[in-house]
DNA sequence: CTGAAAGCGCTTACAG
DNA sequence: CTGAAAGCGCTTACAG
């Protein structure tokens, strides 16, 4: 039924071989018999047959990306961009969304193990040093686990060091931390880290939230804080979704917006429109990206990478702080 | 290096045909020989390749999603539930953006002729009837292009209807339209048939943008609909993005919602926290997906399949309307 | 420069 | 119930 390269063979009255041959460019290929070859293959509509050429090359040019969510705006970027990388190396990218299963994890793996998939970028993970895990062509994103998988963070301490510093320039004396506790080893932590540390070099009191916050909490998260501490005038946020709803409840506290309260959100400037831009670190998505698919596509190779790559942030000043 | 089922033969001391047997749990197998077998693969820790696998049955049981752009909430949802459908008829989706481009389109259709995938589903297009198109399994949603391609819809017209006739019920006297026009032929176009039907049964007057509006221009847009039609005292807003604008700006000049003004947006309910819960028409995005993806899987086994499928909406009414 | 043959790792009639 | 063999559509040494 579909046309094959014995087809195109017959029809161009010469060997499958040198068929393959001028399919694949080689230049080792008589002008008479290419031109044939190619009208052969014109006259029978002819398009190579890629599971056959991948079995025989045994690679599947397919990479998973596994993301908690996709409908959030940080993944969707990301997403958007190691597709477009991705596409560069000549791959394709399979989108799972993990949403927080253990599940899609192992799923990923095995498609590994069955020649699915040439590798994969976790951006989450739960697993941690598994054997199976460290030998597979897996990167990741803030994660760290294990020395075998390589990583690209942003500058996740300074830039928050950086931040709040900023609001304590401008008047802020009693600043707020709210952020979920990553449930496994993660660069994100830096943040918390570096408050606890503008804090102490201040003299500051601690005014902290950090649980693991499930999806959908966060309206209750962020009540409770503002109940425990109504007196803040400076709060750091970490997380994009966070920073949303917070922004929200507080306006509808009645707050001024910054006078009363600066607001500083890691990840926030996803809205093209508005007039609330809070104020926010931004993460080079697309450089993130772009550089996590160049370790994969390296490691697929065999080829030794760094294991941690940290990439610059960019302060955007929006209208929460003063 | 990899084992294969050579390897997992030798070592049970069967035929590979045996193996290959036990691997896909023929009922044809002697108990000691099935055992022998399983056991022989547990020892060599042995995974199929499923390279070979698909090769041999000439299925990739991999489908496209291509999408106009992921970080929207209704194409992100809408690609979940379609991963979500497809994992259960042992398919992966790869998902595509195509960022308004035509070649992504064509990259698709390459795809499934190269067999990389087995068909795809399209949510937006430019392409018309091409013929190689027209031969793929390839479904849609929303969209009609060719006797060829099923899809799947939601009943935008009676829904558009219902919706414009609540806000007149609630004294709206007149009612503006807000829309991008689809470049193609879709069912979308439902809805400004249904504004125009409803204005001309009640003698109202057209207030009317319906042109096709880029990524990023919806602010402009709105600017110039009020600036156009100041005293409307209705809207009914085709599309989520443009509902969030129109909204923000509304507010900004500060029009009292909803009762100087009312607001209805199809697709509107993607916030989960927030004040501003726009009333709209939601689609059954979920159904939706697990219909299309239903649709497609039928095509791909050749099955005959309706051409149009139209699943029912659901009304939310919001704090924008009476 | 070119063809015939082996082989990638599977499945599946075909015999027995 | 089971093994040996053919074949899926390619690529790639090996000869010539």
């Amino acid at each position: 039924m579909e046309v094959t390269i014995k087809d195109v063979a017959k029809y161009a009255g010469v060997g499958i071989g040198t068929v393959s041959r001028v399919i694949n460019n080689e230049k080792a290929v008589g002008e008479k018999t290419r031109k044939k070859v190619l009208e052969a293959m014109k006259a029978l509509n002819y398009s190579r047959n890629n599971m056959a050429f991948r079995l025989r090359k045994n690679e599947t040019r397919i990479v998973a990306l596994l993301v908690p969510i996709i409908n959030h705006p940080f993944f969707a970027k990301l997403a958007y961009y190691v597709e477009d990388e991705a596409s560069k190396f000549g791959y394709s990218v399979l989108l799972v969304s993990s949403q927080q299963k253990v599940g899609k994890e192992t799923e990923i793996i095995t498609k590994i193990a069955q020649r699915e998939i040439d590798g994969a970028i976790f951006v989450t993970h739960f697993m941690h040093e598994e054997q199976d895990l460290q030998k597979c062509p897996i990167v990741s994103i803030d994660r760290r686990f294990g020395d075998n998988i390589p990583y690209v963070t942003s500058d996740n301490y300074q830039a928050t060091v950086n931040a709040i510093e900023y609001m304590i320039e401008r008047g802020a004396t009693k600043i707020g931390y709210i952020g979920s506790k990553p449930l496994v080893s993660s660069e994100v932590s830096e943040r918390e880290r570096a408050y606890l540390d503008v804090m102490a070099k201040h003299n500051m009191p601690i005014c902290l939230v950090n649980e693991v916050i499930q999806h959908e909490e966060e309206q209750a998260v962020v009540q409770n804080f503002m109940q425990k501490y109504a007196d803040v005038d400076g709060v750091f946020i970490s997380g994009y979704t966070m920073s949303q709803v917070f922004y929200d409840h507080v306006v509808a506290l009645g707050k001024q917006i910054p006078n009363q309260l600066q607001i500083v959100s890691y990840d926030g400037m996803f809205k093209q429109w508005g007039s609330n831009n809070i104020t926010s670190v931004e993460q080079p998505i697309e450089e993130m990206a772009r550089k996590v698919v160049g370790l994969l596509v390296d490691k697929i190779h065999g080829k030794e990478t760094a294991l941690r790559t940290v990439l610059p942030t960019k302060f955007v000043p929006g209208t929460t702080t003063k």
